[in-house]
DNA sequence: CAGTGTGAAGTTGTTCACAGCA
DNA sequence: TGCTGTGAACAACTTCACACTG
């Protein structure tokens, strides 16, 4: 919705956030056809391979600026390049996470964010048994050390996967050590300073939505 | 878009499906707020909780068929009920999820499904490795097994966290015995019946928005 | 024809405006 | 005044229609 595609040098267009959230999906099928040899695909093709409307497919792609061929489709190597750029998937971007509960380990030990760009180099919580452990290799410290090791690494992920009742709190230490976005998994709205990038994930709400449908369908 | 709420022998009402997605957040906060012994709550004040639009939460709650005091808001444990009942979330559900990669083991090792009725019993693979393993507690079996105990325990999720090339074989095969939604994490849009309840996931999307607005604004 | 690309129409979801109530 | 509840206005996204191309 405000995000903005500027394809070196050229005056930035507003790319729709439901664009931004098909774009990886997309850039995974490409690189898999790529290694099957493919060097071209179409838009139709991606839409019968995701079960979406073509012109969908279309002009999604044209927020990428790559121009297609006329019953050929787009170059996937050109594709793939301005996708993982736009997507900023080639920018090894390294995060910490607050809160190692469950949720927090299973972010940790899902490694295929690496593939994005995306590592998470260390976890923080404050309960006395997870501090100086470690989750698939990433060390657990005190909260406390937050602060140093950002301004140290210069991370510029936060990611809460703490209680809601602390989220605020560590939102905000965050913000005061110069994290630049917030990834936040706990159930509140967030306040925060207008240049930090917010982004609030809802676990449930997948889950909720084939519960519901489930009832709903098994009962007629 | 197609959920239907059919509280106890009124007709289906059509619920948008972004409400059915912001429905088990509204529940987390009440339940909160049941804990720390409140017995109502406003549309404004979960508004203001989640930094959403008032009227919005209103709307929402309005589909629940829970009626609001006027200037003192909903009665909080009708409300836990109506919504526990209407996201299906006190019906026990019980799931098989295949192919335990790094992001089945995170799933099944992340336990909070459990509290929305949620419960992953056992993962699939084909991995020689994996057999006989168990991830948290939840035995991982071959994928021959999964016919004779889908019918045994009469399970009704199937969790598909496969490769994309296997998704649609694993779907199939789900189907054939029995299983009624499928839960797809795979990055493919797959074939199913009518009367099969099908939820995609697609894990990179909101790190895509992250890591775009994080680009883009970084370079202004 | 089977594609791209795009403006216009249609649909869906959100926000506004206001009536009613305690 | 602060809330519920709802119809109407608005904004966003999707789908359609069609011109264009090799």
């Amino acid at each position: 919705m405000e995000t903005t595609l500027s394809s070196s040098a050229k005056q930035s267009v507003a790319v729709p956030e439901p664009t931004v959230r098909r774009l990886p999906t997309y850039l995974n099928i490409i690189k898999n056809l790529q290694q099957a040899e493919h060097t071209y695909v179409s838009a139709p093709t991606l839409a019968r391979i995701l079960r979406l409307d073509p012109t969908q497919v279309t002009k999604d792609l044209s927020y990428t600026g790559v121009i297609g061929k006329t019953r050929v489709g787009y170059q996937i190597s050109e594709l793939v390049e301005a996708l993982e750029d736009f997507l900023g998937f080639n920018r090894k971007h390294e995060a910490f996470l607050v809160g190692a509960g469950y949720l927090g380990s299973a972010l940790i030990q899902y490694q295929g964010f690496r593939e994005s760009g995306m590592r998470i180099v260390a976890a923080f919580d404050i309960d006395k048994n997870k501090i100086g452990t470690d989750i698939a290799g990433v060390p657990v410290f005190h909260l406390e050390k937050f602060r140093d090791l950002t301004e140290r690494l210069h991370i510029t992920i936060g990611i809460i996967t703490t209680p809601p009742s602390a989220a605020q709190n560590v939102a905000d230490l965050m913000i005061g050590w110069g994290i630049k976005a917030i990834w936040n998994f706990a159930p509140i709205g967030l306040k925060v300073p207008e240049h930090i990038i917010l982004q609030d994930t809802h676990i449930y709400a997948n889950l909720a939505v084939i519960l519901n449908k489930l009832d709903h369908t098994a009962l007629k």
